[in-house]
DNA sequence: CTATCACTTAGACTTATATCTAAGTCAAGC
DNA sequence: GCTTGACTTAGATATAAGTCTAAGTGATAG
């Protein structure tokens, strides 16, 4: 068993966001003590760590909890769950490649620094600015 | 020359945000039509794009401002510059990687749902949780 | 010449996510 | 039994990035 703090340092949350997630309807299966303190068991742990791979991903919180009330309901959403999964794998992949997109003009913009042209051109566009102006 | 309008068009910001970048200090370079309307040059919509692509890759508009201030600030700064990108493209392998990370773990439970286990499995799971409490 | 339209501004409001504060409770050690 | 410390709660505050509103201006078409 797992104090909030001890999680926290685990998952790399602070537990003010731990509380948030709790309070956002994310934590719905997690358990307490007898003085109400919350405790996490090794699934707890494990559901947040997957929580936590969907928010960096990209995922609302919104999302997430809908995902989350499915699991609660129990094995008739497993259907649902999956897809969601899918939909959400498909979204990753285009992150991923919009990513790459992006890394090529940053890259593109390297390369042209790179060259002699790039230590003076850039000036002469301002110019061009200003001279528009 | 375009339109705020057009620009917002093309790519895809709404020209609320494109005048919330030039507040921001994002568009210094913009000029003005004599009834005081901006007019993008074909340079300024590429410096846009650029912003845009810098955005889109996560950096910060306070970011984004200091490498559009130094770029003002004509070619004494282009070393800077450089090294500005040469960060941010590591930043940009570093998220595609972190998302490829995060790709595994939704593949693994995707792939769980395919197993016949993976239909039962986490009913049994909520019920240790619920045993637990 | 006046109505319309696309823009302008300052600043208020929204959203998502997180962080902090204040006041309180419980268990353990002195 | 009292203090301490780690938690609890509700709700205020923060932050980033927009998004919208209200009031106004200038060019243009009828």
């Amino acid at each position: 068993m797992y104090t909030i703090n001890e999680v926290a340092q685990i998952c790399g949350l602070s537990p003010y966001t731990i509380r948030f997630y709790d309070k956002e309807g994310l934590l719905p299966f997690i358990g307490r003590g007898k003085s109400g303190h919350r405790e996490f068991s090794e699934t707890d742990l494990d559901f947040l760590k997957l929580i936590c791979c969907l928010k960096n991903t990209g995922m609302q919180i919104k999302e997430i909890r809908r995902y989350i009330d499915l699991c609660m309901q129990g094995p008739d959403t497993v259907e649902t769950r999956k897809k969601m999964m899918q939909a959400h794998r498909k979204d990753i992949l285009r992150q991923i490649d919009e990513l790459k997109k992006n890394l090529n003009i940053v890259d593109l913009k390297i390369a042209f620094y790179n060259t002699t042209e790039g230590s003076h051109a850039f000036i002469s566009k301002l110019k061009d600015v200003q001279a528009e102006k």
